[in-house]
DNA sequence: CTGTTAGCGCTTTCAT
DNA sequence: ATGAAAGCGCTAACAG
C-alpha cells in the first residue's frame, strides 16, 4: 500500500529533471539512450503510473471515450457497446460505459462527469431528443455522436435507424397476415418509439381492430401483461397479432403466453423490434425488425474517432435501414 | 461550441476571488446569501461545469468507482454490473464499466487508467488469481474488491462464490440421474473453473464414463460444438448428460441440439452454471447452479463503499453459497 | 465571510 | 540532449 510515487521522485532518483522523465514517457526517442534506459528501469522498478488527472490538466488527450446507454439489462444497448469496444480497443482507446437507467437527471449528471473529466469523445443514446445533455454536449466542444436518436435541432451528429420505415415494415407484414385483432404494445417514451408508431399507424391496412397498450417497458412488465391480455382482450378466444416495439418485452410476453399454454403463432403471433441476440434463441424464435445493432456501435465509434482526428470534418448523419426477419413467432411454417 | 469557461472567469465576472466561487460549489452555506446567489446565477448562465481533473488533482474525491468485467456479452457480468449500479446510484456515485475481453494486457491497461484517473474505488473480476492487476491495485492504495476470484495471496478483499461446492452439487445430482455417458464442457481458464472442476471430479460417483471438452468459451462455440459431439461422442445414440460450466455456452449447445432434433432432456440432459437471466427463458429452461448474481454485485458495491469510508476496516471476504436449480433441461417432469 | 497563496503532478516552451 | 519555469483549473489552509 505504498504511496503513489510521482514524476519528481523518479527524476530525483535518476538525477535528471522532471522534464526528461516526461519525455521518456511521451517522446522517448529524443532522450539519450543511456539516460532513457536508466529512467525506464526506475519507472518499472517502482511501478510508476503517471497521474492521468495531471496529464489531462496539462493538456494530454485522455484516450478514453465515454459511452452512455439507457439501460444495462437490454441487449440492444449491450450489443451497441460491444460494437463500440471492438472498434476502440485496437486503436488503443478505452471505453467507459455508463447507464442512465432512463432517468434524465442521471443522464445529465453522467454527461457532466464525462465532460468535466475531459474524455476525448462521447457516444450517447439520449433519453430525449431535446435533452439538456445534448445542449451541454454542444457547448462543451467535445466531439460526440448521438446514437439511436436525432436531435430536435437536427444538427448534432448521429447514427440512428429509420424507425418510421421499421414501423412500416411491421404494418405491411401484419396487414398481409392479419388475424381477428391486432394489439400494439409499446414501451419507454422515446423518439424512436414515436417514429415506429407513426410508421406503423400510417401503413396499417388490416381490417382487424387495433388496440394500444403503452408503457410496457421491461421483460418483466411484458411477462406480467399476459394475464391482462387474457382477461381484457380475450386472446385465448380471439386470434391475435401482437406488435411489440421492443424485443426484450416481446420475449417476456412469449414466456407468459407459453406458461398459459397459448399457442404461438397459431393463436397469437408476435412481431418484435430490434433483433437482439436473444430473439433468435428464445423459447419461440421471434419475428422482428432488425437494426443491425452491431453496426450501429461500430459505425458510431469509427465516426467519432474520425471526428476527434478532424474536428472540422462534416458531421456524420447516418440512418440505418431496418429489415424484417421472419421467425417462428409469426410464421407457422418455420 | 464555446470554449470551456473556468472558475477564474466566473470569479472575475462576479467580482470575487476564485476561492469564493469554489466555496459556492463545495460548501455554499458559508458564503453570504447575496454573493452566493449572484455567483450561482453566473454559473448557471454560462453552464459552467467544474473541471474534474483539476478538482481531482487538488484532492477532491471523484465520486466514481471503476468496474472491470471480463466480457460484455455474458449476462453473468452484466447482472453483476447492474447490481453494482443499483447500490451506487442512490449514493450519488457513478459507475464506469470496462471490459477486459479476457485479455490480460487489456485488463492491466484498464486498471492503470483507473488508478491514474484517481477513481475512489475499483471492483474487478480478474482474469487470473495472480494477475498483475491485483498487484498494481495493492500498491495503488485505492480501495478495491475482487469479484468472482480469490487472490493467490488470499489477502485481497473479495466477494466470490463457493465454486467447489457448486461443482459438488452438480456432481451429486448427475450421479443420481446418470445416463450412459457424461461429458464435462468447460470454458475460459479461470480460478472459478478450476474449483468447479475440482468439486465436480471429487464427487462424481456415477458409473457412466466421463469425458472432458475444454476451451468452449462462448455461446457460438457451444453451438458449434454440437456437430462434433454428434460425430465423436455419438450423442444421438448414447444417452448423455452434459455438465457445462457456463450457462451462456450451455444455451448455445441447447440451440444446436434442438436444430439437430435431439431430444432434451430424454436423450441429452444438460446442467449449466451461473443461472443467468436467460437460463429460465431459453428454448429449454436450463437446470443450473445458481450464484445469486445480483447479490454479488450489490454486496461488492456496498462493501467497497464501506471500505472507502473506513479504509482501516477489516477487509471483506465473502463466499456466496451456490444452489442447484432444476429446470426442464435435465428433468422430464418439469 | 472573503481574499491570498501555495500547491496537486504533469507537459511544454524557452534557454542552454 | 537536458533543465528551469510557467501554467493547466481547482482546493485548502491561513489571514484578515
Amino acid at each position: 500500500m505504498m504511496q503513489k510515487i510521482t514524476i519528481a521522485e523518479i527524476a530525483k532518483e535518476a538525477n535528471v529533471s522532471k522534464a526528461t522523465v516526461s519525455r521518456v514517457l511521451s517522446n522517448p526517442s529524443i532522450v539519450q539512450e543511456k539516460t532513457r534506459l536508466r529512467i525506464l528501469e526506475i519507472i518499472n522498478r517502482h511501478n510508476y503510473i503517471p497521474n492521468q488527472l495531471a496529464q489531462g490538466l496539462a493538456g494530454t488527450p485522455t484516450k478514453t471515450i465515454g459511452v452512455v446507454i439507457d439501460e444495462l439489462s437490454n441487449d440492444f444497448f449491450i450489443e451497441i457497446a460491444e460494437g463500440v469496444d471492438q472498434i476502440l480497443s485496437p486503436r488503443d482507446f478505452s471505453m467507459q460505459l455508463s447507464s442512465s437507467r432512463w432517468v434524465q437527471e442521471k443522464e445529465t449528471k453522467i454527461i457532466k462527469t464525462l465532460i468535466s473529466s475531459r474524455v476525448d469523445g462521447i457516444l450517447i443514446a439520449p433519453i430525449s431528443d431535446n435533452s439538456e445533455s445534448i445542449e451541454l454536449l454542444e457547448q462543451s466542444g467535445i466531439p460526440f455522436i448521438l446514437i439511436n436518436c436525432i436531435a430536435r435541432n437536427n444538427e448534432s451528429p448521429y447514427v440512428s435507424c429509420n424507425n418510421i420505415e421499421g414501423g412500416k415494415l411491421a404494418a405491411e407484414y401484419i396487414s398481409r397476415h392479419s388475424k381477428e385483432q391486432t394489439i400494439l404494445i409499446t414501451g419507454f417514451l422515446h423518439q424512436s418509439l414515436d417514429d415506429r408508431i407513426k410508421g406503423f399507424s400510417d401503413h396499417y391496412k388490416a381490417d382487424a381492430p387495433l388496440k394500444h397498450y403503452p408503457d410496457v417497458k421491461t421483460f418483466d412488465e411484458g411477462y406480467n401483461l399476459v394475464p391482462i391480455l387474457i382477461a381484457r382482450e380475450k386472446i385465448r378466444e380471439k386470434k391475435t397479432t401482437l406488435f411489440v416495439t421492443n424485443d426484450n418485452v416481446a420475449i417476456g410476453i412469449i414466456k407468459g403466453l407459453r406458461e398459459n399454454n397459448i399457442d404461438i403463432p397459431q393463436q397469437v403471433s408476435i412481431i418484435g423490434y430490434d433483433d437482439i441476440r436473444l430473439s433468435s434463441i428464445s423459447q419461440i424464435p421471434l419475428t422482428t425488425i432488425s437494426q443491425s445493432i452491431r453496426d450501429i456501435g461500430k459505425i458510431a465509434a469509427m465516426e467519432l474517432l474520425d471526428l476527434i482526428d478532424q474536428p472540422d470534418r462534416e458531421k456524420p448523419h447516418f440512418l440505418i435501414e431496418p429489415k424484417l426477419i421472419i421467425r417462428h413467432s409469426s410464421d407457422p411454417d418455420d
